[in-house]
DNA sequence: TTGTATGCGTTATCAT
DNA sequence: ATGATAACGCATACAA
């Protein structure tokens, strides 16, 4: 007879072989209670000898938590976001953790996302979504599910945030218009919904008045490259150029700077100072050149993964932020 | 007595509250086996009260499948890779399967990720590294857990491909040098290892042979930016600049277009006819209008997910290979 | 230090 | 069509 479903090979199975019970395989491998040396050695053998590997699903069943991060995210086209994707899913991992992929399209709506958080009794849940539907993580305490948020507005009881230093990224960048004099600068930012995006625009507005910089703000539909190049085309439109131009993402700003650049000429668009913030790799490239702030993204990720282990530990504790150091890069843009 | 830990609401609560036997309400959630209409009633009517949810972990240990889809990936920096990944998990979740995320970094090796892939029982893995180590899909074929190479190279028994016809976009690439009547165009590559770069490096030198373009080959460190920028520096040094150059894949594109602006000058480099392969995002922009072969990503990763659901099914058919369409993206670069 | 017994939540088999 | 029962593989309380 032949089963086409291979016997996986069970604790049972090394117990036998190493002449010992099936809890001292347990306990040698969850390290969890006493296992003397020579028991532990043959457990090994044992082990080795016949491929045996923990099976985490029946582990997490039993101590009713399955050590799975879900990973809530949009957008992850967005270059910027898949770094923050990578950088989270290494830290899950080194935190011995498994990140669970959850993509958030606009097809999908948050109860599903939900059910599949919950079927799979993940230990705990990042979302670092632009707009994440607040039933998502209202539903996650319910359940008394931790959950971090990742540069969201919502203060939550119980759900802890990572949110970047935008105060801080808003002044370096005003001090550097004002190194250049500017007397007006234009911010570009976005209709659709982002904490990040409609923070720094008003930050910008304000500290701008405060240093007697007059702005001037055009919103694009999106805060992507698109969004950037549609609201170049309002800017370009003006009857004077502003000195300066505070694009509220680098996304945006990729965008403004290639379509004035369309609109205008390059060496027109060479005069305004433009800046944009995140500081995502490709900022950098040699066509942009962009000033801009870096949001640290690794420092972001393993903050979150801490606060994230230690609300595990300790799910009742009062909500925290930990807000994330940035500072200025300074290319040619600016 | 309070325990920290909230019971969760299983089968049996429901059975209780609806009057009727834990199996019934397995076989309304599982669409398995005869339920009447009336039971079905009562066991929905129960659950939702409760806020029951099937515990995948249970079902995954009992049905010895976990439904997960191990994502093996590395390089998820690079914006065409997670383009891929967002449609691939896309796909997983259109299937009813779940993403496990898998990055793998230098620091990880394939033991690591091997022993993540079969603590969970993943029913099957999608291996989309330039260069996986191929000890991960021998294992996974030895465990009899399916696997779907991405562009890759190995033929390997019981293990499906899904690559993008290159000889196609090659084929379109040069005849697109040949009606600009280019006599000498050379090929951007990289010194790192990849089927993708290596094979079109390969067919472009042939194609263009037999098309009567002579070719000279100039690798970068990595196919990435940098590395287009690096032999750009190289291609700049050379005696007298070639007509068209062609880059193994958009992201080395990128670089060269910028260093060559940078040694040569725009106007210089607006003369040299250059392509790229891939059709990343950025390719699209303003300041590139890179001409490109687009490779069909959300195809790809329904034909992926395809093979594997068709491979879990029959584990034991033979290998197949699917090959993706692509076809010529025309901007202003060449 | 080790072994025994029980439970985690589901599903599949076998009666009824 | 429905209900009892035995797995699935592991961890732990308890006894030894």
């Amino acid at each position: 007879m032949s089963s086409n479903r291979i016997k996986q090979v069970s604790s049972v199975d090394v117990a036998r072989l190493a002449g010992v019970s099936r809890a001292a395989v347990s306990r040698t491998f969850s390290n969890n209670g006493y296992v003397s040396d020579v028991t532990r050695e043959k457990v090994m053998l044992a082990a080795k000898q016949l491929g045996y590997r923990v099976n985490h699903l029946a582990r997490s069943l039993n101590r009713q938590r399955s050590d799975l991060i879900g990973l809530v995210v949009a957008d992850l086209e967005n270059p910027f976001r898949s770094q923050q994707i990578n950088d989270l899913s290494e830290a899950i991992l080194a935190k011995n953790y498994r990140p669970f992929l959850i993509p958030t399209s606009v097809a999908r709506d948050s109860t599903q996302v939900i059910e599949m958080l919950m079927h799979y009794c993940v230990s705990g849940v990042i979302i670092t979504s632009d707009t994440p539907p607040e039933d998502i993580y209202k539903n996650c305490i319910e359940q008394s599910v931790p959950v971090v948020l990742i540069n969201k507005k919502d203060k939550y009881p119980q759900v802890d945030r990572v949110v970047c230093d935008n105060e801080k990224g808003i002044a370096l960048l005003v001090e550097a218009f004002v190194q250049r004099s500017c007397k007006r600068v234009v911010i570009i930012g976005s209709e659709a919904v982002s904490y990040s995006i409609q923070m720094r625009e008003a930050l910008f507005k304000e500290q701008a008045a405060q240093a007697g910089i007059e702005t001037d703000t055009i919103l694009g539909p999106n805060h992507d490259y698109q969004g950037g190049v549609v609201a170049a085309n309002i800017l370009s439109n003006q009857a004077n150029l502003p000195e300066g131009v505070f694009c509220c993402n680098d996304y945006l700003a990729l965008g403004v700077i290639d379509q004035l650049r369309e609109r205008i000429g390059h060496t027109e668009t060479e005069k305004i100072a433009i800046a944009g913030f995140d500081d995502m790799q490709q900022a950098s490239w040699k066509s942009y050149q962009l000033t801009t702030i870096r949001q640290p993204t690794q420092d972001m990720a393993s903050q979150t993964i801490n606060l994230l282990v230690s609300r595990i530990g300790d799910p009742e504790q009062a909500s925290r932020t930990y807000r994330t150091d940035v500072f200025l890069v300074k290319r040619t843009s600016l």
